[in-house]
DNA sequence: GAAGTATATTACTTTTCGCGAATATATTTG
DNA sequence: CAAATATATTCGCGAAAAGTAATATACTTC
């Protein structure tokens, strides 16, 4: 194991590209776009429940991460999944999540891990 | 393909995962992680390089997150990955931005998509 | 039990980020 | 070219988050 899995100079990359994931309102537009191939941003609007400058600027900020393809056809723009990890890495996310929510203690869900008193 | 990737009740538990994986101080422990099984917070300061209360604090959060184990031995504390997933997980997201980086305008690394002028 | 060491937490400052409203740009149609 | 439609962008604001210094807590040793 002489080969890390992040290299160094890739760290701060690595993290933006989690960043772009780290949002409720952009998991919710991929997700959507998980189901149909390609939707254009009213589409998307209706989908997601979001007003208009909200998703496009979501929608930007995925295109400009590569995560999103963008396509222009006379009035409407686009948008399709770009990365095709995406489905292998949420997947595996949302399975540790679940994994996580299941054994954990059934306070409010989100303890402390109960150390030493406060 | 009736099911979906997220289901829509995880949203916010799988944007807040993502949230505390997208710091580079945080990576930069994960990676350090990987390597050595388990770690005290003082050798982690060494090896990353950062003040005691930054590393502290990026340790409780993960810890905290279910992505870290907590162990503690007399006057230390061992940290360790607890999350299985995350070699495949962080090997994914790295696969796809080197494969971004790769074919993309040779300018500063991080343009627009240049579609339309300004 | 006092001193020393390792870790955690608090308080404060600064920065980042998402949201909403308004406005701008682009494209089609009449 | 004017009007309508679809998308993008700007701006100001409030909330969340990261960094830092200082302090608190826990454990060991003498």
């Amino acid at each position: 194991m002489a080969m890390p899995v992040i290299r160094p100079e890739l760290i701060d990359r690595v993290a933006h590209r989690f960043r772009v994931l780290s949002d409720p309102a952009r998991l919710r537009l991929i997700t959507v776009l998980m189901d149909d191939t390609e939707l254009c941003v009213t589409e998307l609007m209706a989908r997601v429940g979001q007003p208009q400058a909200s998703v496009s600027k979501h929608l930007q900020i995925m295109a400009r991460e590569g995560i999103l393809n963008r396509r222009k056809d006379g009035l409407r723009v686009f948008y399709s999944l770009a990365d095709p990890t995406l489905h292998g890495v949420c997947r595996l996310v949302v399975d540790q999540v679940m994994d996580d929510s299941t054994g954990e203690a059934p306070g409010t869900g989100r303890e402390d891990t109960g150390n030493g008193p406060r």
